[in-house]
DNA sequence: CTCTATGCAAAGTTTTTGCACTCAA
DNA sequence: TTGAGTGCAAAAACTTTGCATAGAG
């Protein structure tokens, strides 16, 4: 495990904000400038592969989250925020055969909409 | 609506594959063999903000949908195929407060695993 | 010493945009 | 005749890859 390697898991770890690949680099660059958007891609899908990160896709470009397990998210359609959203039973998706002898290895669920603070701008 | 807005609406509409844009234009060009890549983004994106298709977020680049409302899709991380799942009761996502103040537009489900094609493939 | 992972640059993908022009009203 | 919408090409945005090299074990 690379130094780089530990500072972008550090930089998606310390983050709440679901970051996209860019914030990622930002925030790696303040522990250690010289580092490059490249590592920090081959590292964020290393990390994505052993399962300690996770991939969110939704509009504005991949966030990477690093809260694992099925759980849900909220994206405001006016600010782009991405946040986990708590508390959402998901068993009714688990129940029964719809899958229709497909392999079901994970449950993305998002909900759309528009965030409490851009509500309150209008 | 100018004659590329229907090829494009009708090429959603007759597949059930949830077609990427580059298919898109494939179908399109079927009927009109001039019609360009830029004019397919331009119509696929009016027609999401009609409101008369979906755009499905998943690897391999945007679908585009032309089943409405809430719907569960699954996507194959072999082949990459999207399917729609019917008969997933998503009521237990609409149940309680959880969205803390976010106003809730759409919600996105999304099934990832191994289609049984691919499953029999091995 | 070896081999993995890095930094850099270039290329690949996907999507959007500027602009002149076409076509329907 | 006018303006919305098109085709083309260029650009923008995002992600991956080739390669020489640096650094860890």
């Amino acid at each position: 495990m690379s130094k780089q390697r530990v500072v972008v898991y550090n930089a998606v770890l310390n983050s709440s904000d679901h970051p996209t690949a860019d914030v990622v680099l930002a925030r790696c660059k303040e522990q250690m400038p010289s580092i490059n958007i490249a590592t920090v891609y081959r590292n964020l899908n290393a990390l994505i592969k052993e399962g300690v990160i996770q991939k969110v896709m939704v509009d504005g470009g991949d966030r990477f989250d690093k809260t694992l397990g099925a759980h849900a998210h909220f994206q405001c359609k006016v600010c782009n925020a991405v946040v986990d959203i708590d508390g959402v039973d998901l068993s009714c998706l688990n129940s029964s055969g719809f899958t229709n002898d497909n392999r079901v290895d994970e449950i993305d669920v998002t909900f759309k909409g528009v965030c409490h603070n851009c509500l309150n701008l209008n």
